[in-house]
DNA sequence: ACATCTCTAAACATGT
DNA sequence: AACATGTTTAGAGATG
């Protein structure tokens, strides 16, 4: 079996070579081919004066395209440049489409310990936002330097009608646009299917000016400086100033802002206020005396500038030579406010969906505060007790709503550079069970990505087995059996083999609630549902800690071919296609796709909930009768030798003896069986 | 600080 | 002998 191979101790060694290697190349080639041939700077001096306006405006944009993904690959690639990664872990090695995705300021342990799938999914969005942020604050310079030229080409013609049929260059120039757009759709679609980019409603579809921004500062800088150095922008912008004028502000407007103190707008996230401070630098110094908010770390935080000024009156004085009143500036500082524009445009988009996830989950959609901090989830995920405190109503949540809405729709990769978390000392996850709970609603609706994620599922051992058991028809399942059902329900559990065996061998032997019933073909394993919840601390407060899932791996986690057939979206195929294990969003799964999958709830929870009090609301969808009419043994005749203890259980009626060989058969397919 | 839970690892026994 | 199954012990981290 292909689980064996990969039998060795999450602790003592790093990730297997093989799925960092096999991703690395996966991920070199997709890179490769996305990139197109990226022949870099060289072309950039190739321009010769006898293009057309046309030829060159193409050009540049298939420079700048260029330069657009160099960087995206950049980004991708390099994190784990030389200096920063290479010498500080020899041992473990970081696939590269895991190691772009990793945050760059949190290390993967403080990663591991604080976040859930959920989060993950959240981060990975992040991540995939800024990318795609980067690629289309490029597209929206590229068309908008399209726009100037075609303005200018407007004027040109106003004055020089004569020279060319202005309709034709009109005509070359809006097809540029076009192209640009048809462009940029294709390249986000090329992202998405490469899992760099999710999908966002009606993203593919929108224009540019919608699209989703999330900023990254540096990146932002640096994009500028790729755009303008790769736009002659003194030419274009000429007369360019006509134009911005038809807009909101004009530049006298715009050169105030330079030079006041930025107007603050955090107040009003939603709005779409006007007027924005070019500022880009919220890090550091906020409105502070002395300071500004164009300078900072030593240096001018105008757009694409970065010149080193040693004080404050040196960059005042830079920024009145450099920035002065004209066309460039007023034209960047236009489009500084476009993209402010659409990151609020973007934040709104965002708080809406929120809202209306929050309202789904049954979370209180009031208050819209994790806006403030949207790059923060990771500190939010501290949170078991923060989290709990949404929910106050007291219903039974299950862990899976405490997270998911940080969870956006869908989920990327794993950002989390899994590769090194599961190297990483066992960290504990106790949780679901503890409170009410449930395992299996968390598990119904997470199914998909358990199964196909190699992410550790947030629940004991014990409480995993049990579930097997109780998803079975006849509540009992042999040791084998169980093996199979962790390897079926897990890709986590398709690897470490010799560690997670042994350690469900170590809690049946263990947990009272466990009881081995003698079989003629062996011994099989009920659950003694008193037990069980006699094992549980008395104090249920009902507030569902926060899950801390570990990531066990993430490199290569193959997906089955046929669940990724079965997952509607085409992302989630793409992401499944490039390897990319961690993208099928719990949340999103658990309505249509795989809807056939939820008898596993029919444990639900049962669990606990059922026969200690018959409260459990939490999910309708299992009835503590049709839990426990199922109740039977197939054959214990040794049962004298045990122990009366199951008999909670297997009382009522018993006789089915017949153990049906199909599941033996569904293990062979692990992952057919519900879905 | 402590008790408890959980996980991991390992040794050992038994049966096939 | 090899493997599967089962039991037990020990140590460590996490949690309350």
């Amino acid at each position: 079996m292909m689980v064996e191979s990969a039998s060795e101790t999450i602790r003592s060694t790093p990730s297997s070579q093989n799925g960092v290697s096999s991703l690395a190349n996966q991920t070199d080639g997709g890179g490769g081919g996305g990139g197109g041939g990226g022949r870099e700077g060289g072309a950039s001096g190739e321009t010769n004066g006898e293009m057309s306006p046309v030829e060159l405006l193409h050009f540049q944009q298939q420079q700048a395209l260029q330069v657009a993904r160099q960087f995206l690959l950049q980004q991708a690639t390099g994190l784990t440049s030389p200096s920063s990664n290479e010498n500080k872990q020899p041992a473990v090695q970081v696939p590269v489409s895991v190691a772009m995705m990793s945050p760059q300021m949190i290390t993967p342990q403080q990663m591991q310990q604080i976040l859930s799938p959920p989060q993950l999914q959240a981060l990975l969005q992040q991540q995939q936002a800024i990318m795609l942020q980067q690629l289309q604050e490029y597209y929206k310079k590229q068309q908008e330097q399209l726009h100037l030229q075609l303005l200018t080409q407007q004027q040109a013609g106003k004055q020089q009608p004569k020279e060319q049929p202005l309709g034709n260059k009109q005509l070359a120039f809006q097809q540029q646009l076009l192209q640009m757009q048809q462009l940029q759709q294709q390249h986000l679609l090329n992202l998405q299917r490469q899992g760099l980019v999710g999908l966002q409603p009606g993203q593919g579809t929108v224009p540019l000016q919608t699209l989703p921004q999330a900023v990254c500062p540096s990146d932002l800088q640096q994009l500028w400086k790729e755009v303008t150095a790769t736009q002659p922008v003194e030419d274009s912008i000429k007369q360019e100033g006509l134009d911005l004028t038809t807009n909101t502000s004009n530049s006298t407007s715009f050169s105030a802002a330079k030079v006041s103190p930025p107007i603050s707008h955090h107040s009003l996230p939603n709005g779409q206020s006007t007027m924005h401070t070019p500022r880009r630098d919220s890090s550091s110094h906020e409105e502070i005396p002395g300071s500004h908010p164009l300078y900072g770390h030593g240096e001018c935080k105008w757009p694409g500038c970065e010149t080193l000024c040693e004080d404050l009156g040196q960059f005042v004085k830079h920024l009145n030579t450099e920035h002065a009143l004209d066309d460039r500036s007023t034209a960047q500082c236009r489009v500084q406010m476009q993209v402010v524009q659409q990151l609020e445009i973007q934040l709104a988009k965002e708080s809406e969906r929120l809202q209306a996830m929050m309202a789904h989950l049954h979370m209180r959609p009031s208050e819209p505060k994790p806006f403030s901090q949207p790059l923060n989830l990771v500190s939010s995920a501290t949170l078991s007790k923060s989290t709990s405190d949404t929910f106050p109503d007291g219903l039974p949540h299950p862990p899976t709503s405490a997270t998911a809405p940080i969870t956006p729709l869908r989920q990327g990769p794993s950002v989390i550079s899994s590769s090194t978390l599961h190297n990483m000392g066992p960290i504990r996850r106790r949780n679901s069970e503890k409170f009410c709970t449930p395992i299996s609603s968390e598990l119904a609706q997470n199914h998909e990505f358990y199964k196909n994620a190699d992410v550790r599922p947030p629940f004991t051992y014990a409480s995993l087995i049990r579930q097997a058991i109780l998803e079975t028809p006849d509540r009992q399942l042999t040791l084998n059996e169980i093996y199979n059902w962790f390897t079926r329900m897990f890709a986590y559990f398709r690897r470490n083999t010799a560690t997670w065996k042994n350690a469900v061998r170590h809690n049946l032997s263990l947990h009272k609630c466990f009881v081995r019933v003698e079989n003629v073909k062996g011994a099989v394993w009920t659950v003694d549902e008193n037990e069980y919840q006699k094992r549980r601390p008395p104090k249920m407060t009902g507030s569902p800690t926060l899950v801390k899932n570990m990531i066990s791996g993430l490199g290569y986690g193959a997906l089955n071919a046929s669940y990724q057939l079965s997952c509607v979206s085409l992302v989630q195929a793409a992401l499944a296609e490039s390897n990319f294990p961690l993208l099928n969003s719990p949340t999103m799964i658990n309505t249509s796709s795989t809807s056939g999958m939820l008898h596993v709830g029919h444990d639900d929870v049962s669990s606990t909930v059922e026969q200690v009090n018959s409260n459990g609301s939490n999910s309708p969808r299992l009835s503590p009768q049709q839990y426990s009419h199922q109740v039977h043994v197939k054959e214990e005749p040794a049962e004298a030798e045990d122990d009366s203890r199951p008999v909670s259980l297997m009382a009522s009626t018993n006789q089915n003896v017949t153990i049906p060989d199909d599941r033996d058969l569904e293990e062979e397919l692990p992952v057919e069986d519900l879905s």
